[in-house]
Order: structure tokens, then sequence, then C-alpha cells
DNA sequence: ATTAGAATGAGAAGCTTTCGCATTTCGGCT
DNA sequence: AGCCGAAATGCGAAAGCTTCTCATTCTAAT
């Protein structure tokens, strides 16, 4: 069940994270912006705001919840923080998202850092392209 | 000269031009935000307006005169085009940015692109740390 | 059931970036 | 040098995303 994420995150269990939290779980699309979630559930007929679709998200990923992605134009997108860690390639035609991991490339990242005298918190590498479906 | 890149950029050589050009390239900060750039040519006197800032910086990117990117945390810095691409590395404390290369990464998005079945046209990849000044 | 405190919804507000348009500037041509 | 059409500028307004404010509602522990 899911509202012991919520509860184990030290919130509150509500209808609209159980909602947000369903959405991010249960949508097709894995990686949903706050008005994608925003919208779906208002299509839903279910009554949030989109200020709490905002709060909501950014404490799921205090929590470690979600994950906050920065994809290349503007808005954030969120993405259920479970399994491995991954990067991601997106398609610049058609926005479709892929996701890949590379242990040559965290590796390196570590010896980057360490080299340069940084201790690495984190990171983030999008590759762009066009994708088979868009080549053709 | 610096109005021959503006000119073989297509654009006219314009006063606001030559400034902003002017502030990439002898700037003491590599990187700089459209605020950053509007701010310092206020300091210097020049009469510029922000809107054209916007403007010339997305136009000289256009023209491969500089290049955009997008720092955690909303707004987009500009950096000159010059000299081997490079990828950047920065600290969450002090804001410090480095730059590095690394052909092992480099190399290994393109892999990744291919096996994916995606054309690469671009990436980005910041690494996010406390630097050695801020560790103490 | 009651109640204190947390969470929500709606709209206002903040920030970065872009747009629209009247005015100014650039630069090719006399 | 001076003119003229096109391009560029500056200003304020506006757009898009996100956060804030605050009165109202809901949660969960008593």
């Amino acid at each position: 069940m899911e509202s012991k994420d919520i509860r184990s995150a030290g919130l509150k269990v509500t209808l609209p994270r159980l909602k947000i939290l369903d959405m991010l779980e249960n949508s097709g699309n894995k990686h949903l912006s706050a008005e994608n979630v925003y919208k779906a559930l208002l299509d839903e007929g279910e009554e949030v705001g989109l200020a709490t679709v905002y709060r909501v998200l950014t404490q799921f990923e205090s929590a470690g919840l979600v994950k906050r992605h920065h994809f290349e134009g503007g808005n954030s997108v969120f993405e259920l923080n479970q399994g491995e860690h991954h990067d991601h390639i997106l398609c610049v035609k058609c926005g479709r998202v892929d996701e890949f991991q590379d242990e040559v490339i965290e590796q390196r990242q570590l010896d980057i850092a360490k080299q340069k005298g940084y201790k690495m918190t984190d990171h983030s590498l999008y590759i762009y392209g066009v994708c088979s479906g868009c080549t053709k």
C-alpha cells in the first residue's frame, strides 16, 4: 500500500497525496510535469489545486520518493524513484524519453570529481537526439 | 576584432551587440546569465534593455558564438563558444564552476545513442558536488 | 467526538524570458 | 557627407512556470 511510503516520509496521508502518488505509479508515462499530473487528476474528476500538486511533488522529492528532472525547455518533470539509478536520452522531435545506465560513465564522473577536488553529490546527464521513429 | 564575428553571423554590428560580446570576452566570469550581463553593462554606464540582452544572446547562440547552459536552479547562463567542447562541474555551496573534458564519456554517449537507435544531436552533463574550498 | 496542527485550494505574486510596437540606428547608395 | 529602407533597440506589457498567502478543511491522536 502506498500510504506506507507517505507516512514513512513523515507526511500525513491525505487524499491529494495518495492521488498524486497513484498517478505517478499508474500513469502510462513515467515522466510527468506538475501540470501533467494536475490535468490528469482533473480529468479523473479529482479536485486538486495546482499549488498542491507542486507542493506535494516537492515534498515527495525531499523524501526521496520521486526524482525531479530538468529536461531541456523549461519545466520540471517528475518520476518515481524506484529501481536503479539511470540517466535519460530524449528525442528532440517527438519528446520520447528512454532510460539507460552506464557504469563506465558513472565511474568516470566520480574520478573527474575527485580529480577536480570535488566531493560529488549529484549529477545530471541528458543525451538529446532524434529517435528511430523520427529519423524516417 | 569582434565585429567580424558579429558580421559573419549575419547580424548588424550594433553597439549593444559589441558591448555584450565584449562583456562575455572580458568579464572575469566565463559563465554569465542574461541578468548578469545586463547589470554589468548598466554598471558601466551603458544604456541597454534587458530584452535586448536576451535577444542578442539568443542570436549569438543561434550563430554559434555562445553556448547556453541550464545550470540547476532556473536561469540560463551563457559562455563564449571558443576552444574545445567541455562539460561542467559545479559547487553546490559556493557556485564555483569548473570545466572538464573526457573522451571516454563522450564516446560512451555516442555508443549509447546508437544502441538506443538515436542520432545524437547534443548532450548536457553537469556534475554537482562540494568543492575543495567548501569542504573545510 | 474533540481538537490542535497540518494540509489544501484559490488567487495573488515572483521570476525569468519573450512579445509588440514606436523610435532609433545601421549601412548601402547617391 | 547625406538619405532611406530595413533591421535593431528599449520600454512596458505579457506569458509561462512555480511559489506564496491565508482562510478553510482535513488528519490523527487524544
